[in-house]
DNA sequence: AACGTCCGCAACCGCATGGTT
DNA sequence: CAACCATGCGGTTGCGGACGT
């Protein structure tokens, strides 16, 4: 069946909004109340498509909406919420009042999201990038994941693209790399029991002895997802569709000898990160 | 100071779902 | 029951500011 267009496109304003289109709109909803959004536009007198309108508002001008850095304990929430339902934007914001589902989203992809993950014969370890040999500011310049994203994506199409993104590509593993002078060991080739953080090699004996690596200081997290997990969960249209594991179901994440891992709920997360949570057969 | 690059965010796009005709 | 409509949702894109060189 053909699917009608959500608006006639012709002739209406795309882009960013204006404060006077913002004022006509927030005024008409104040009027006339949410809803109807394809008719809105038409009569609140905006060149908008009516999806359009409606993002704006959930988004933007909705007063109830909190303003602000998302804070700490907002991150903890969105973080075990997502280990738990995955992708699912809008539930997680239902637990965050004045949070909207794209604000959370892009949260998600521009910090979340940059937990490493690294491969060590199958192996994953997702941490916080940020916190891994990071001095002061965040370095900027310089070829970083965006650019290299792009360049995947570049040489292997859409899908190469999505699957950068998946495993966290939007991240900063490499921006960990510092600027002027490389650890000694990522230069050397990887031992088989090093580990790869991004293009920092960490020498086994950093890592092994602890459950919880804190590499740059401070903790973030250690969580351990097999490899075969992990492939599985992001290689099968059925695993994405599938509810998602309760956080013990990790419990038994010791396929690939993965060190034991203290914070299961987090290498579930891990499997979730690479499989898009689709609508279809949820409940 | 100029330039190049990256990041964060707002907004767009396409698809899914549920309701109505 | 099929076609259509309205809305919701998640992924993706592109702009503009910030920052490093």
């Amino acid at each position: 069946m053909g699917r009608a267009p959500c608006c006639e496109k012709v002739g209406l304003k795309k882009g960013r909004w204006t404060a006077e289109e913002d004022e006509i709109l927030s005024n008409y909803i104040k009027e006339n109340g949410e809803g109807s959004w394809r008719s809105l536009p038409k009569k609140a007198g905006l060149l908008r498509c009516g999806k359009s309108c409606r993002l704006r508002w959930i988004n933007y001008l909705r007063t109830d909406l909190k303003r602000g850095n998302i804070s700490s304990s907002e991150e903890e929430t969105i973080i075990t919420l997502h280990s738990s339902l995955g992708n699912r934007w809008s539930l997680i914001a239902a637990h965050l009042p004045g949070r909207t589902d794209n604000e959370i989203k892009n949260h998600w992809n521009s910090h979340l999201s940059r937990r490493i993950h690294c491969f060590r014969r199958g192996a994953f370890l997702i941490m916080d990038p940020g916190k891994i040999l990071s001095v002061g500011r965040r370095r900027r310049g310089g070829k970083t994941s965006r650019s290299m994203m792009k360049t995947a994506a570049a040489g292997g199409g859409p899908a190469a693209k999505a699957r950068q993104r998946e495993i966290g590509g939007d991240g900063g593993a490499i921006k960990t790399k510092p600027a002027a002078s490389p650890p000694p060991h990522q230069s050397q080739s990887a031992g088989e029991e090093d580990l790869l953080v991004g293009e920092v090699m960490l020498p086994s004996e950093l890592w092994e002895a602890n459950d919880d690596i804190d590499i740059g200081g401070e903790l973030f997290c250690s969580s351990w997802a097999s490899g075969d997990e992990f492939m599985s969960s992001r290689s099968t249209s059925e695993a994405r569709e599938t509810e998602p594991t309760p956080a013990t179901s990790g419990e038994t994440d010791s396929a690939m000898g993965a060190p034991r891992n203290p914070s299961i709920a987090h290498a579930a997360a891990a499997q979730r990160l690479t499989g898009r949570w689709r609508r279809t057969g949820r409940p």
